[in-house]
Formats: C-alpha cells, structure tokens, sequence
DNA sequence: CTGAAAGCGCTAACAT
DNA sequence: ATGTTAGCGCTTTCAG
C-alpha cells in the first residue's frame, strides 16, 4: 500500500509530535511557527511521505469516493456521461467506481452492496432501470443517491436526487419536423417496454402524433431491444406490415442506426424512401451515412449535473433534510440528413437483397 | 455512510466481546460454541450490522480496490476489457476505480496519485501510452502494476506485470490472406506514430510485406488518429497519391470503418474497388456493411487475464519477489467481407461525391 | 471456548 | 504555539 511510512515517523524526525504534522498535513497553519512548518514539511519530503486515506476516513467518515451504476460501458450513450462525472470528480479529489448493472438487477445489487459496504459518500444510480430493491438498500445505509430518468413509486427522502429527462420537448419537435416534411405514416420502433423509460417515449411520441389527428392505432409500434441488432431486425417485420410507414421514431439512436443498415442493405434509401429519427445523440450519429437526425440529451451535461448534485447531497447531508434535490434536463432536435421530405408515392416496399451478403 | 452500528453494538446486543463477534464475521468459527455463534448472528441481523470496511482495511491493509487507467471510455475497444477486469473482481470482491487519461500523461499522473493515495491494492495500465513517470510513482509506494502493452525501457521490479500483445501473428496472417487474394499494391493507416504500439503495428506490417518482396517504400503509409474521423480523413490524401493500392490496413478498426464508411460516399466499393482490414475486432466491426475483416485481439480475455495477474500479485506481493509476471495474447485474422480480389485493372479513383451530402 | 488489551494511522478536543 | 489524550471500528495476540 503507501510508501510505509507513518506520520509518528513524520513526527519523529521533524521533531515535534503527531498533533503539529497533522496540522500542517491539514493546512491548519494559523497558531504554527514558520520555521516549525518548515521542519514538518521538510520531514515530509524526506521520508517521502503520504498520509493514509483510509485511517483518514476513519476518523472522517469520507471516503472520496462515489459509485456510479450504469447498464453498460459498451453502450456509446454512456461514455459521455461517465466523462462528465470524471470531470466533476476529478477536481473534488473524488474518485469513481465503475460498476456494470449488464441489465441484471442482482448484479446490481451486488454492487449496490458491495459499495454501500466500502463506503463510499455516494451513488450515482445511471443504469437503464433502476430496482426499488437496490433503493431500500442504500436508505438503510443512508448513503446520498442521485438517480437518472428514475419515476419513484413512493416518495423518497432528502438523500435521494433525481435527474429528470425531459423527452417530451425532443420528442414533440420530432414529430413536428416529420410533419412539416409531410409525413403522415408512422411507425415507431420502442425500447424493451418492461423499461418504463422506453414506455415513456413510446407515449410522447403517439399523443404528439395525436396532436395532429393521427390514432395510435394507426401508428405501427415494434418492440426491439435498444442496441444495433434490434433495430436491424425489426426491418423485415415492417415489411409484412399492411401499410408501411415513410417515417419512423426509434427509441435510441443505436436503434435507428441499426434499422437504417438493415434498409440500406435492402435497397431503401434513406431519406428518400424512409425518415429516420433516433433519441441520444451518440457520437456515432453524426458518422454515419446519412448523419443521423436525433433527439439529443445533453449527455456529458447530465453526468456534470448529476455528480454535481451528489456532491451537494453529501456536504449538506445532516443540514439540510427533506430539501429536494431536482433537476431537468431539457432534450431538442438536431436535425441531420436522415429525414426527408416524405415520398410522393410510397407504394409498398420493394425489399431486394443487397448484393452485400451479411456475415 | 455505514448503517451506524458498530461491533461494539453487536457485542453488547448478543452479550459476548468483541472480538468473538470479529470471529464470526470472519469465519474463525473453530473455537466457538454453536449457541454463541448463533447469538451473534441473531444480533447481526436484528442490528442490521455492516462491517466497516475502512476500518478492516487499516488493520488488514488491503483496500479490495484497484484502479483502471484507460485512455477513453468513449472507444469501444476497452469496453470488453472493462467488463473483463470487472467480471474477475466482481467474484474476488474487489471494486474499479475508473479513470480515463483521455490520452493526457498528467491527467494520468493525477489520477496514479489519487488512486495511491487510496491504498488501492493495485492498479491496471491498459491506457494507450503508458508513462515512465506513472511507474516510477508506483514504486515509490510498492503499488503492484498489470501493464498492457508496455515495453518498459528499464528493468521493472517484481511488483510490474507485463501482458505483451503478439501482434505478429495476426497481422501476418492479414498480409497473407490479402497476398493470395492477388494484391500488390498495399497502403498502411497507422495511428500517431508517437505512441510506441502504432509503430510496431506499421513495422510489422512492412516486414510482413518484406517477406513477400515488396519493399517499405512503395507501400502508402498515412498517419490518422485511431479514431472514425481519422480513417475518413485520410481517404482524399490518398486519392492524390500517384500509385493508389487495392488493399488498406489500418492500425485498427475505427480508422478501418472511418475510412470505408467515406470510400463508400465517394464511389469506391469495398471489397471490389479497394479491401480493407481493421485491427482490434471491436463490435462495431461485424455490424457494418460490408463486415469488416479485422485482426482481433481477445479484448475480454485481455481484461480477465490482467485482472488475474494483479490479484495474483497482490497475493504473492512479498513471498514471490523477483518473479516476472508475464502474459503473451495472440492476435489472429477474422475475416469477414471487407476483403476481396485485388481487381483486375485497378486504374486510378474516380472519386465522385455522392449524392448524400456530408453534414 | 471467550475476553481484555493493544494497536492500525490519523484527527480533534483539551491542556499547557 | 505545541503536546497529550482519547478515540474512529476493527483485528489480533495473549490470557484465562
């Protein structure tokens, strides 16, 4: 571990006792002698010195560290916010632990478990779904949480932070933008639907459309699984569909990604037969041909604001109670090359395999 | 933090000492009457107790934590070894600290310190460079090192763990499997040739190519980024390039996809106008059209493997000392469609914009 | 079989 | 201006 030596070693050189090391080591210098200073901090860099963090903590009750639970670091969504988290950290001295939920909710738990365990001051709670169970757990523990996208069902204490995504303004202004490009068929494809939040935009986006007088009957609503493959394989369920859609409203952009491929490859063009819009703004959303008009959410804002909003909880812990910690992040459409002016004529898809066979 | 109760809140609910309490926390069950186990794990639970972890560490000196120096989150390439290193602590109870250099050396410097400072049990080097000064910190405070594809200029004590990437073996493979598919006009994208695995990936390539009697000077070698824009970018510099090759090996797969995804705008079909072959095998590769031909490196392995070598570290720290903790993981080709036969008449590009313009 | 006591490295009154 | 003392919550001899 540290290099060994101790502040009674630190002491002993310097020539004075625990007490004053402790106090230059804590920039407690008001009632100290310069040159007594000196000596200590000569001392220190002598023995080469570092004070452990965790007998620190345990007169402190701190560790500097939080734990933030996300459903995947290989999902692109993430990276951002895990850098905005970083940033905030970093320059508290905080450190992260990075915990993996891969959509299980025992696993979580385990995390859950194992952070409350080494103490961390907080959790950040990021992951697509969010378990009461894993809530009960850290109220037990009173360690402050901030929690992303999450709709509680009982109301929670002071130590709970929510961040709330606003989808509805994207959202709506998706459906807007496909209107005025004349679009008139819908379909959408929706994220696993025991999510709530993939329940969430499903019904943004059918009552934005029943602003316009379209039924949510009539909108064609497939169910897939939030990565690329999933979008990729609702194109062929689409095609067996009575009437076909000219626009469609994917629940990430991994999705429209996926089903943009899957069309391309099957001979439809983008945006000339189909309009495309996704939600997320990945980095790979303005890659891709054409680039990806989307929904975006502020995603390295979020992870800023949400260890932000951690921190706070922490310092403030016993002060302030019953104080609710809130924010809204407000999401907007970034029109790209993925939505066109909807077909003149749609006629049925004319799917034809690509001479690109796939793997 | 913690729930509140301590052992000596255990102790005097079950009417025992101390440190019979410690003896069933940790299992020293040898000596202990039956009754009097049950006792203390009845008041356990009635006191909902938690060990304190920070407490144990500053007794036992083990944090059962380490730290993850990555480059970037935000490149698919680590997040398997993520999950690699996460899937082996997770069963050995040990927890990650995240942090992303974000290709900074100081930034990295920051976070070795903070994570040393924490008595961290050890610490994991996959970031794409690797600092001699990080090192040097370490050593000062005997924090064992699992480095990855590190080629330490001196020695290294017994703490450093070295996991050396045969890149050979792999890249060969893709020279040959281009070799016989007819094609004699190569271009190699490297990444920036300041960092010590971009020049090996290019060294081996030409001497692959050496082998084959084509010599280092007429193969095209371009510099990019490791990233998609860098792939992309370098299409138009090598479109002005008198000789133009028929087959592209990039120092890995985003530059690979990068690069195709704008021979695809411009005319160019892949395989037929031009093969390419990425490096890495990240996800993103097989989901692409065409699928990219890559050499794949057992990303989740890797991960796995270096987390086992640090554990096995940390356990052996003082008996073993002097013993080289060494892993060696093989690459080899994946191929897929992103190659095919050189064409028969190569001529020189003709790059036309597509129709789909570039946002 | 169980308890008492000392100590891990540090901080925080309380003295002086 | 600095030293003394008493813990923080746990483990670990050493006694019994």
């Amino acid at each position: 571990m540290s290099s060994g030596k101790t502040i009674t070693d630190v002491a002993r050189l310097a020539g004075v006792s625990k007490s004053t090391v402790s106090r230059v080591l804590n920039n407690n210098l008001q009632y100290i002698r310069p040159e007594t200073i000196e000596q200590v901090r000569h001392a220190i860099k002598e023995l080469n010195y570092q004070p452990s963090s965790v007998a620190r903590s345990l007169v402190s009750k701190r560790t500097l560290a939080v734990g933030l639970l996300i459903s995947d670091v290989g999902n692109p969504y993430y990276s951002e916010v895990i850098r905005g988290v970083e940033d905030i950290a970093l320059v508290k001295d905080y450190n992260i632990f990075l915990c993996n939920t891969s959509y299980d909710h025992a696993r979580g738990l385990k995390f859950i478990q194992s952070l409350a365990n080494k103490q961390v001051d907080g959790i950040l709670l990021m992951s697509s779904s969010i378990s009461n169970e894993w809530i009960t757990e850290l109220e037990r523990f009173h360690t402050p949480v901030v929690a992303l996208d999450w709709y509680p069902s009982q109301p929670v204490d002071g130590e709970v932070g929510l961040i709330t995504v606003d989808f509805e303004t994207g959202i709506r202004q998706a459906v807007d933008h496909l209107f005025k490009l004349g679009h008139r068929r819908f379909a959408h494809i929706s994220g696993p639907l025991h999510l709530e939040t993939s329940r969430i935009r499903q019904q943004i986006f059918l009552s934005a459309l029943g602003g316009y007088g379209i039924s949510a009957e009539s909108v064609l609503t497939l169910e897939a699984n939030l990565r690329l493959d999933g979008g990729r394989g609702v194109l062929e369920r689409m095609a067996l569909s009575p009437v076909q859609p000219t626009a469609i409203f994917a629940a990430n952009d991994l999705t429209a990604i996926g089903f943009i491929w899957a069309a391309q490859q099957c001979g439809l063009r983008v945006p000339e037969d189909i309009s495309v819009i996704g939600l997320d703004d990945i980095q790979l959303a303005e890659e891709i041909l054409p680039p990806l008009t989307t929904v975006s959410m502020p995603r390295n804002e979020i992870g800023k604001i949400a260890m932000e909003m951690l921190l706070e909880i922490i310092e403030n812990k016993s002060p302030i109670n019953g104080v609710k910690h809130n924010a809204h992040i407000v999401t907007s459409l970034i029109i790209r090359k993925s939505t066109g002016v909807a077909p003149v004529d749609p006629g049925r898809w004319d799917l034809r395999r690509s001479q690109i066979a796939v793997n």
